[in-house]
DNA sequence: CTTTATAAAGAGTTAAATATCCTAAAATGG
DNA sequence: CCATTTTAGGATATTTAACTCTTTATAAAG
């Protein structure tokens, strides 16, 4: 696992706002069917969401929430984390307690790389970079 | 998180009893001490690993726990995830669904190739030969 | 044979993540 | 104002991981 399903739900519902018309207002239960994401788990995340003004939500008949420009221009590791914390926190694959730069263990160099580029993948691209080259990969080619 | 609280306790404690002199008989007590895991815990993944072969145990005074070939010879990856279930099983960084090689989302060629070094770092070598570089770290250089 | 040290086994506890349910509040349409 | 739709928020249930405790079985030493 590399973030919890907390967090993979977020990205996944963000993602998805990501990529609808602009200003359109998608309701709660939507995204749930349209994600498979249990929805009254996902109401619960997107309330945070709200908290954290990744979205703007809006009650009522016509309702619904939209992302925000924050949301936006936010890497997906920025808004995974506010979710559910630091991502990849493992120290050492061979959890040897005192690996460090200065004492590691024999995998130590590989794994340090190995975690940077993970984080660099998930945050070097943001949320509208992301889902517009998603929208590009669904046009067809021809 | 790469692999769970368990996983990463019995990494540590099989690597422990590799650095061992061949044959001796280490106490859970002292395993957990020496490495910093709760000791009953640790009994309990202990017992786990001589189900599956990885430690031989002997009981009475002054038994104890002592790496098998088996483990020597596994991989890290093989003995965690006898322990925890598979290792990284995150199919997509970006949450999509139906993201595959044949729909690929925008990040997933990339997180294939980390998933995959991440599986090689921890397979590709057996416990013996973490322990033996670890042992040669150790030593001084001069 | 008795005592003691040790692991085995299993029951029980705690804590966190995940998921569901129910009521309140707000906005809209009539 | 009233009914309906939708989010907000609190309460609670479920599941799983993490950890603890107690008792039993086994082996060795005296």
């Amino acid at each position: 696992m590399i973030y919890t399903k907390t967090g993979e739900y977020a990205i996944r519902a963000i993602l998805f706002l990501a990529r609808q018309p602009q200003d359109a207002l998608i309701m709660s239960s939507e995204i749930a069917e349209r994600e498979d994401i249990p929805s009254h788990y996902l109401a619960k995340i997107l309330q945070r969401m709200a908290k954290y003004g990744y979205v703007d939500s809006f009650k009522g008949r016509g309702g619904g929430f939209k992302i925000t420009k924050l949301a936006q221009d936010s890497s997906i590791l920025e808004i995974v984390e506010r979710i559910e914390g630091p991502v990849i926190t493992l120290k050492c694959v061979t959890g040897l307690k005192e690996c460090s730069d200065e004492h590691p263990c024999p995998l130590h160099d590989e794994w340090s790389k190995l975690r940077d580029n993970i984080h660099h993948l998930i945050s070097s691209k943001s949320v509208r970079q992301v889902a517009s080259e998603y929208n590009d990969n669904l046009k067809p080619i021809k």
